[in-house]
DNA sequence: AATCATTCTGAAAGCGCTTTCATGTAAGCA
DNA sequence: TGCTTACATGAAAGCGCTTTCAGAATGATT
């Protein structure tokens, strides 16, 4: 910077006034000092920004994980949208462990984050003492907690995952099965299993023990589910899947068990990724709003560092039917 | 800091090596000095310390893009890795843009990155020269071109591809087809289609023009490029994708179009993605080195950052054989 | 032309840490 | 015991920038 300044004839200050508000600086210097930049190819210190700042112009974005199908379509928009707004955005990834979160949280503080979007409501309190003693604002996506006084901007996965058990038990399935993520700690997988059981509740009828599979959002575990839950005495005549990932590996075991879908059996999805609608058969499934998410959250985080008072917002889901789900067989 | 240090009962210089070089500071102290730490829930100030030592410890990766399949295979073992020796992993895409590379360059340099991992060979030289400017060291991944000068940790793009296409050549197929992504400004898939286009022509074929595709890496598009491949009077035998996302896309395409696969065409992939052992017909796919080329791409920054020589690691690729190919029908 | 309001600019302090450097203190040896 | 050597510590200088603050330049108004 000291380079620019004595290359444009200007002091260091003009310097960084040109790079952060412009408007100050007149018009003459400003092209002097912009041409000093690109001649220069002078690149700022963004430590050196951030310490004499108190901004990093940073987001940080923790996740459970970063290699599922669900990564592209809310960080990549949320990305996008940062960064037209000169925000940088670090993610990182506490692979569904409380400890590793609060390390990686802890890095990401140190690494000096204006704003933070977490997943989920179920967090260690330290997370939240941190956040709150340094200052730092944050929202929870992917969730909508009555009961939560943190901000969220999420949908509620209870009721979204009741739905889809609704939308099954209208066209006449009883005996529905369910996969899941591991539910412990994870607050989306367990309130999507509870609005199971209480659509099913509603109609008479029950999520049995033995029909609710918990397994690793991995494609192969999905599909030793599937069979585990297909090749008994009395399978189930619907499986719903808690994630996309799970109901598309159930297809593909489907084919090796010689079983149709959704003749045989009828499986739904939760996300609606891009697979959904290209696999065959399409899949049913229900569309979580993750664009929409990733957008209100940068909202969100940038109004609050704006000063403004931001609140919490709840989305809609929508169940998409496709062609993976029909009315159960006749009984034989 | 302060603050650590007045609870211990030290001076900062002491705090700071105990937090840095922990082995400098007597027993005692350094007890003291932890828990002074923990009691306060003090976070080091990553731009002071970026600042004041000239290291970020953060390392960064600039991908064409983040939401692919690809994804998690390689950045999520780099982040372990670094994180394990202390750093922190950015990332951040280009969008296979040639600009908003350059863009996100700046950026990722601005922020501070000790270290870069960027992938392929063909870049702007303005990228290599600020790298080299600033003194950041720097790995390309995915590549091995014997006329690039760069540190590169990967595979020949053409070899792999030529033995995919050595391989249906093998079994039978004559009429070999290849879906690729846009190969313009991307060496990995032009290098593929040299590769195939040099495997066929030594075997007296030859890839014509209306049998390579070009299309967005996208699984709608790799559907609809399978359905113009084999809707034509006249369809090749063996569709060869330039990525599992193609030959996915093309499995559901064939099943739409009421063809068999293997039996009516052959589909190989590339990359051998978690889906290509799950989808059925299994896929025949090339698998490269993924979570490899991320340990050696650690590997050889840490090593340049600890100011080591390290040299370009050239890797191997399998081909893996598995349902969706087998040699062409005979003739009717 | 003189005054005042307004817009711009530069000097300088300091953001929170690391790292020399000089000093002090303990251990090792004759 | 006196000397050297190794180790441990604190004071203080800065890392490259932003931001106050005071003052200079400009423009508007009488």
């Amino acid at each position: 910077m000291q380079d620019v300044a004595h290359f444009a004839g200007v002091s260091p200050a003009t310097v960084s006034r040109c790079i952060n508000q412009p408007h100050l600086v007149r018009e003459d210097r400003r092209q002097r000092i912009e041409a000093a930049i690109a001649e220069l190819g002078y690149v700022p210190h963004g430590a050196a920004r951030a310490l004499a700042s108190k901004r990093s112009l940073t987001i940080g974005a923790l996740f459970p994980r970063l290699d599922s199908l669900l990564f592209g379509s809310f960080i990549a928009p949320l990305q996008r949208l940062l960064q037209a707004e000169g925000y940088t955005l670090v993610v990182a990834s506490s692979d569904y462990d409380d400890a590793t979160e609060e390390q990686q949280l802890a890095a990401l503080v140190a690494n000096g984050i204006d704003g933070l979007v977490l997943v989920g409501t179920s967090h260690r309190p330290e997370v939240f003492e941190l956040l709150e003693r340094k200052g730092i604002p944050f929202a929870l996506a992917w969730a909508w907690d009555e009961d939560c006084a943190h901000p969220q901007i999420g949908f509620c996965n209870a009721t979204a995952a009741g739905s889809v058990a609704n939308y099954l038990l209208d066209i006449g399935h009883r005996r529905i099965a369910m996969i899941s993520g591991p539910a412990d700690g994870n607050d989306r997988a367990s309130a999507r299993i509870e609005g199971v059981r209480r659509a099913l509740a509603a109609r008479g009828c029950v999520l049995r023990p033995e029909d609710l599979l918990e397994c690793p959002f991995d494609l192969k575990e999905g599909g030793k589910a599937f069979r585990r839950l297909m090749t008994r005495d009395d399978p189930p005549g619907a499986v719903l899947c808690g994630s996309d990932v799970f109901a598309i590996s159930a297809l593909f075991e489907a084919r090796r068990l010689g079983l149709s879908v959704p003749e045989d059996v009828s499986v739904t999805g939760f996300d609606d990724t891009d697979m959904a609608s290209c696999v065959s058969p399409t899949l049913t499934t229900l569309r979580t709003p993750r664009a929409e998410m990733a957008s209100l959250s940068a909202e969100y985080l940038l109004g609050r560092l704006a000063g403004k008072d931001m609140s919490s917002r709840q989305l809609e889901t929508e169940l998409i039917l496709r062609e993976s789900s029909a009315p159960p067989k006749a009984r034989t």
